[in-house]
DNA sequence: AGGTGTCAACTAACATGTTAGTCAGAACAC
DNA sequence: GTGTTCTGACTAACATGTTAGTTGACACCT
């Protein structure tokens, strides 16, 4: 498999902070934009180059992202941009699912006016930017109405964690062309789910979250068929 | 805070595998077993020492640890055993709440008969055990449950990644008296969410989950004013 | 006595030399 | 042409020397 491009690293010549952090959210940024390509070969030695550091921080830059599954180092042998599949993209969507759904279940029992009214304001800028055709910011909309129910879990790791544990989803999301009708659809669903956390109704505030995630999944089925050069069977 | 007794490390002289594996799945264990006391200094060296390794691979085992959150390393100072707190307890508690809830309604959605002898046989084990004051064993059984109804979902790492994002409710676990009469109550709420299962009937399944695993950390509140020396405020 | 500045010891992070495992391709046998 | 063996280049893992940041204790000043 042919070697990623490092020049597509964003910082290369930014000196602030630890060298180890440096080298990893450039590396893990790079992959989860797909500016690496699944499969491609990481070699450290090029990383090292363009970095300006030498192997150690490289190395433990790479083992936190292979503990994140971002990577794969064969030992002795050499490291990958890990591949997608549909079956870790399913397993990914099981677990966001699982604390997206709590997480609208909790915002329900614990609803308090204040978020009531952030998910409110944020579903009318949304609705805002579909109108005048602003998709890169409805998508970053999209994001924050998600993150303003899981704050009200006050499990304060929430969203990195969700993030964490399901970077196939996002990996593959970026394959699929933004249907404008979708973003439509989404703001519908975005509407049942604040309902039900305003009448305090967790069963159903649980089934339209459900709902609603399980339509990311749906759409992202047809990708492997597309894209097999970045697929795992 | 008083360093760590690496006496209490198992398999020094155990020669298999890489080191630094070797190092983490020795250390890992210490933690969660409370050999390692929370917020006691953990001193490379003697790690080094101990194992007879260079300080590479315990430096790569503790930096795997640090991810999890199971110990904190604090930046040209030092690295110390993670402490509890009850704040991280709840935070975990609601991960692996949302998890097992999502494989109980999955298992609910999904179900087959060989899941449903699995269970039933599981249960019928589990009342014996708790009648012979097996406790030791009842708690395995009562593990092994929970994995069944995981694996229905067919996601493979899920056991891992519930023990991994939830580290603190099985530390804090060992800390508790059993209570022969939990173990009683246990066994009635296994009950009903095979019942559940059985009528697939996935509310009911999660519902009875739920309720199952908030038992747990409603045990566990009382802890902190027992153990204030290993609990963080 | 209480607060402050200095310094020495200790620590993690980083650089670099060394070791051993892996793999692709060449050479060879059939 | 096909399959096998060998070999050399490449890689991650490990060992160890070096650097720089933190901490706590002690002396010193107020």
């Amino acid at each position: 498999m042919a070697d990623v491009d490092v020049s597509k690293l964003s910082l290369p010549d930014n000196t602030e902070g630890l060298p180890t952090d440096r080298v990893y959210k450039s590396v893990k940024a790079a992959i989860m934009k797909l500016d690496f390509a699944p499969g491609a070969t990481i070699r450290k030695a090029a990383l090292c180059d363009w970095f300006q550091v030498s192997r150690s921080p490289v190395a433990d830059a790479l083992n936190r992202l292979s503990v994140e599954g971002l990577v794969d180092i064969v030992p002795q042998s050499g490291t990958h941009v890990a591949k997608l599949s549909m079956r870790a993209i399913r397993e990914d969507a099981f677990l966001r699912e699982a604390l997206e759904v709590a997480s609208a279940r909790h915002a329900a029992g614990h609803r308090s006016e204040k978020t009531i009214q952030r998910l409110t304001r944020n579903i009318e800028m949304q609705t805002r930017q579909v109108e005048d055709a602003d998709i890169e910011e409805a998508f970053e909309t999209d994001v924050e109405f998600h993150r303003i129910i899981m704050e009200t879990t006050r499990v304060s790791r929430l969203p990195t964690t969700v993030r964490t544990l399901s970077p196939n989803v996002d990996r593959a999301r970026l394959l699929m062309v933004p249907a404008p009708s979708r973003l439509a659809d989404t703001i519908v669903e975005h509407k049942s789910i604040l309902d039900a956390i305003k009448r305090s109704d967790g069963d159903a505030a649980a089934n339209a979250m459900r709902q609603h995630v399980r339509q990311l999944v749906r759409r992202l089925e047809p990708l492997e068929a597309v894209r097999p050069d970045i697929f795992s069977h």
